[in-house]
Order: C-alpha cells, then sequence, then structure tokens
DNA sequence: AAGCTATTGATTGCATACAATAGGTCAAGT
DNA sequence: ACTTGACCTATTGTATGCAATCAATAGCTT
C-alpha cells in the first residue's frame, strides 16, 4: 500500500530500527521519553511486530531500556555510565592501537593518513562540519581496530563508539581541543607507521581519556529521571577513579 | 492449554530463550543445525512470535547466526574467534583485576576467599565436578570485574565468559591444570588482598591465557561448516600472536 | 548433455486479532 | 481528608493467518 515499487531489499523490522535510532541520537526523541510501539507503528507504516523487533534490539545495544510490561523508555547516561565508556573504550582501543603498529603494512597507514587528511578538511571549515569530522573520526577508529586483527575487540569498541552520546561531544569541542585531537591522529598515525607498539598504546589512551574530559566538562542533560538499574551492590559504590 | 496453574510471571520469550541457550549449550543442538521457528514453537508448546524473540536475542549473544530471510542455525567457533574471545577477556579482566585491587575491602576479600574455598572443594571431587567448578570459577571471575566498580567492563566480559564453549573447557582439564587454575586463584585473592595492583593484573592475564591454552590443545570440532563471515579484508590476514 | 527458466514447497517476514498485565481513577468507607 | 479497593483503560505479550522470499527441482531449449 505505501511502496508501489519494491526495490526494498531490506526488511521492515531494519528500516524501522534504523529509524528510531536516529531520531534517538539526534534527540528527537528525549531521553526519558516513552517509546510506545502502536504510535510508532503508524508513524512509521508498518505493524507493531517489526517495531517490537526493533525495540529488542536497540534494547540490547544500550539505546533504550525495556522492562517486561512496560515498554520501552529512552535511555539516559548518568555521569558514571559515560565515564565507563569511555574508560572501557581506552582499555580496548590502546589494545588495539599497539597491534596495529605492530600489524600495518604501508597500505594500511596510507589510508590511515588518508583519514586524517579529511578529518583535517572538516576541520578547516568556518564553523567545524561536525558531522563530517566525526566520520572520518569513526572512520579512522575503526580502522585502527581492524588493523588489531582481533574482530571482537574490534565489534565491541565499535559498539562503545555507536552510543549515540559520542557524537554530541564533538559539538562541544573548542578550537584547540580540535587542535589537540587532530595532533593525536597524526602522531597515532606516526607511531603506527614506525611499529612503536608503547607509543601508539599511550597515546590513543590518553587521545580517549581527554576526549572524555572534554565530554564531561558540557553539562550533559543525559541522566534520565527513570530509576537506575538496581544493584545489589553490598559493597562499598567507591569513588572512581581512571585506569 | 498446556499450563493449568498461572504461576508464570515470566514471560514466554524468556522461557524459550533459556531453552533453546540451554540446548545449544549442553550440545543438545549440534553446532551447524538449523533452527527453524515452527519446530521449536511446538517443542516449547508456544506459538512462533516468542521463538523468534528468543532467535533474535540468542543471535544477538553470538549464540546463532542469523540471516535475513533463511533463519538461525547454531553458530560455531573457528579457532581465530575463541583466541579473539580468549585475549579480549584477558585484555578486560586482567584490567578489572587491578581495579579490583586497588578497591576491594575486607569483606570483599572474604568472599573471594569463600569462593575459592568452593573451587577446591569441587576439585576434591574424585572425578572434578565440572559443573560446580565451573560455577564457582565463573561467580570468582565475576565477583573481581563487579570490584573493578567499571559496569561496562564487567558486563561485555561476563558475556564474553557465557558464550558457552567455555564451559567444555573444563571438561579437559588434566589433575595438573586443576592445580594450577586454584593456585591461580589463590594468588590472585592475595594480590587483591595486598592491593598489589600489577600483580593481580598480571596473575590474572597469565591465568586466563593458560586457560586459553589448554582449551585450544582439545580438538574442538566447534568449527562449522557454514562459510565464515565475509570479510572485505584487503589487509593480509596477519598471523595472530599473543597480547 | 548442459544450461537456463519456471514452478513448487518450505520457511521466514509481516499484519492483525486476541489475551493478559499494569497503572491509574474514582468511589466508598473509616 | 485519607486510605483502600475494585474497576477500567492503555499497552504489552501471544497466537494465527497471509504474503514474500529463497532453494531446489523439473522441464524446456539449445
Amino acid at each position: 500500500m505505501t511502496a508501489a515499487f519494491k526495490v526494498d531489499k531490506e526488511t521492515a523490522a531494519e528500516r524501522v530500527y534504523r529509524s528510531v535510532r536516529n531520531s534517538i541520537s539526534s534527540g528527537r526523541f528525549a531521553i526519558g521519553e516513552r517509546l510506545i510501539e502502536g504510535p510508532l507503528a503508524e508513524m512509521v507504516e508498518v505493524s507493531r511486530t517489526p517495531v517490537r523487533e526493533a525495540l529488542r534490539r536497540l534494547a540490547s545495544e544500550g539505546f533504550v531500556t525495556l522492562s517486561p510490561h512496560a515498554g520501552a523508555i529512552v535511555k539516559g547516561w548518568s555521569e558514571r555510565e559515560v565515564r565507563d565508556v569511555f574508560e572501557t573504550r581506552a582499555l580496548i582501543e590502546s589494545a588495539a592501537a599497539g597491534l596495529a603498529a605492530r600489524h600495518a603494512g604501508p597500505e594500511d597507514v596510507g589510508r590511515l593518513t588518508e583519514l586524517t587528511e579529511r578529518m583535517e578538511a572538516a576541520a578547516r571549515a568556518a564553523p567545524l562540519d561536525v558531522m563530517g569530522y566525526s566520520e572520518a573520526n569513526r572512520a579512522f577508529h575503526a580502522e585502527i581496530l581492524r588493523l588489531s586483527g582481533n574482530r571482537r575487540m574490534e565489534e565491541i569498541a565499535l559498539m562503545l563508539m555507536d552510543l549515540g552520546f559520542l557524537v554530541r561531544s564533538f559539538t562541544q569541542f573548542d578550537p584547540e581541543d580540535v587542535d589537540r585531537s587532530l595532533s593525536d591522529h597524526r602522531q597515532l598515525v606516526t607511531a603506527i607507521d614506525i611499529a612503536d607498539e608503547r607509543w601508539a598504546e599511550a597515546l590513543m589512551r590518553s587521545h580517549i581519556l581527554a576526549a572524555a574530559r572534554i565530554f564531561r566538562g558540557t553539562e550533559h542533560q543525559l541522566t534520565s529521571r527513570s530509576a537506575p538499574k538496581q544493584r545489589t551492590a553490598k559493597t562499598s559504590d567507591h569513588e572512581r577513579d581512571p585506569l
């Protein structure tokens, strides 16, 4: 009824997934907002079934929380959760950078260089081309993860990068933040090129923790009002400290 | 019709999920086997809908692979994938052990000690009490992850531990493997007790990599016959080397 | 005989109808 | 006024039927 021609090829659930995911990332769905299957379904003009499927997937990837008979609400991020994500990224991606330095060949270094150039181009734009910068940045990190040769690490780190609140962090970048970020990436390429594993590791760790610091500075009204998942935690809710 | 009394409380999809998951872990569903919604549904006596939901979830957790119109097959593990998992565990759990050493209090050390005792008890059984040992071992690692204070790391590492092929590794333990494993755990408790972060880290890393070595020795007819996911990988499929 | 095409069967994807549950509202009693 | 309890509605969970898709196979053409 809706689509006269069927060049679709992609399943309806997939479309709904991407649609809702975008609406969440772009903030069109607010943080504590409840996502009700019925309205969503007619909004995208499919039945509730694929919508349910999409919501389950979004829940498994951490975009919504989903409780048995209550439905889905857009997940917020406490300061602590954000910190956990950045520290986990720092751990995995620094290891990956070290492995990449061990494995990378000239053509790999070429690809990385090209990506840094794309980032520099996006940075030269009058107001920072946030999307362009963000995408090139993601591609750069993804390439290093790929070069690590450990697909499991790659998959996990990509998931952490795609959580959505990261994109917004770039909107908060000062010019000097951009400079530092670009410098980090250039140095990383060098470290990988000369196969200095320890340097690559340390650079990646400090690069990510610096980003965490910037992000942390910005007030993120990300904190959801829904009670954060209860935890047995008899142990002290100890104060956190960096890796 | 099936259940006269409804003390259920848990959704049907959940039951199906657990049921299928167990059948996979216990090997009752063979490695390349196709899981067809219809038969599964009448096997568990529910409709296809919750079965679909369970299969999607199992796919997201890596127990089955799921292609658009083809359905689900229980996933096999190549030698490489197993290696990737163990190395990722080594990375995350060693970091967690270091953090645990920093954070743990006396009561935490008490809990860990208790768990090592449970493992020793299971090890004393005439033929190793595999389930008991395995569960205590999991609880021990889970406790250390919890003590790390990073819930994201905790969640990821738990997921990697629960992939199912790990349980079988214990069935291959020699007496001396058990001894070494027990010794590792005892030393870890000590390292955490005296807050020696570097020692705890190193112990955990070697502990997990040793387990990987044992597992690797056993022929795992885990390799699925279905073609492993294609990968663009222009880069050399470089030989792997440990972290 | 080899290769291509059409058809059929099995299975997944989607839609819709129905059942069960949770949360809120209103009324009655204390 | 405040609590309590039964209903009532909105929403999720499940069942079932139909459409779309893929794979295998048989038949036709060359």
